[in-house]
DNA sequence: TCCGTTCGATACGCAAATGTATCGGATACA
DNA sequence: TGTATCCGATACATTTGCGTATCGAACGGA
């Protein structure tokens, strides 16, 4: 029976524990050899179990995954709107810009199971749309924010209004990502979304402090 | 015995031939379900193969996967090249943007593929290799053409060199190909990376035109 | 047209992964 | 503490996919 089938069933204390247990296991695995090389199997070897806990628990493996998926991205969207609520009711672009940023780039294998998510919504659009739905949300709060620096800051840019610059942010997000994904150097990835970051919001007036040499990493 | 076996082995008509079905159903094949979940015996069906086809020409389906990126992305490299080198010795940033953005997002099946590529490269440094060389060749291409663009049109922007820009160019293209991917909306994206690369190349000097009522899609 | 070579089809054995059915110990609750 | 229930381990049957070895046909060169 799955934990999806119709039947009520007890949650009880161990129960949830296992299914934390290989959730986390999961994370490592799929981080490590991507979701589409990983068999159920080496899962439950992760976590200490044997197959039979995992078809107690799930129906399949793009179950887990998905719920793996749905718990990461909330604690993330979470770190996000505290970074952002971090200042007053005004904003300071560049201090929530810095703090978003490390909150974002904080956790390469996360950036690595999350882009393997988006390959699976790419091909389901039953999957994609929970994915828009966390864009989406994850754009409102940044365009929410922004909009009440309006007049302390810069308006944003030639990019329209408040929500086009947060379509902007996190396309440079995503951008980032990519090339972080190939050279696997955190600290430039930061450096560097902060930098783009700026550019978009503060159209131009304020040009971002080299914290090294060139202002291109590689 | 594979194609990269040692023995020089004449290359016969016949040859070429079918490995260029191969790599074709390979193309489609992947495009549709993912690389990863895709067998061999699925790529042979749908270019009319049996298995022994396949070994005769592959070691193994990575090096197929490999191959059909190379051919692909050399397209997609020439195309690009030619775009930007449309016009005379001096550079229009908008022309050129448009016409850069409109071979980029050709073919999003051509982008579910890549992103799979990236996927794999992400966790295997030799095929990142691969990848980052592609890019830096792509970026040096961007930045050489915007270089000889100088005070033609406004100097890039607060991104530093011209180098930088072109870091930015690409990143703005990786964060709109993953909207891309998810909602599927090809004119969108396209009217969304001219308006950011616009944006980023112009230094806020020139609004965009707009193309519809929203300046930013959904 | 004839012959040697190459290529792809077929058949086989093997390994890995899946899903299910069953069983015994752990757990919650009275 | 006793007991009904839950949960995860084990064993099994089945499927799927892989790689190889062999064979006949197509092919290219004389």
């Amino acid at each position: 029976m799955t934990a999806s089938g119709g039947a009520p069933q007890r949650v009880t204390r161990r129960r949830v524990q296992t299914r934390a247990r290989l959730l986390d296991a999961a994370f490592t695995v799929f981080a490590a050899k991507g979701f589409g090389r990983v068999s159920i199997e080496e899962v439950c070897e992760a976590a200490g179990f044997s197959r039979g806990a995992f078809y107690s628990n799930f129906a399949t493996l793009d179950e887990l995954f998905f719920a793996l998926y749905r718990e990461r991205a909330d604690l993330i969207a979470r770190q996000v709107a505290d970074a952002l609520a971090g200042d007053g009711p005004d904003l300071d672009v560049p201090a929530s810009v810095d703090r978003v940023t490390d909150v974002l780039l904080l956790d390469v294998d996360w950036l690595l199971v999350k882009t393997d998510f988006l390959v699976h919504a790419a091909r389901d659009p039953a999957v994609a749309e929970i994915l828009l739905d966390h864009r989406t949300r994850l754009r409102r709060a940044i365009a929410d924010r922004l909009f009440r620096a309006r007049g302390h800051t810069p308006v944003p840019a030639v990019l329209g209004d408040a929500d086009g610059a947060a379509h902007a942010v996190v396309a440079a997000y995503d951008g980032v990502t990519v090339q972080l994904l190939l050279d696997k150097d955190v600290d430039r990835a930061r450096t560097w979304l902060k930098q783009l970051l700026t550019a978009l919001l503060t159209d131009g007036s304020a040009h971002p402090a080299r914290t090294n040499g060139s202002t291109h990493p590689e």
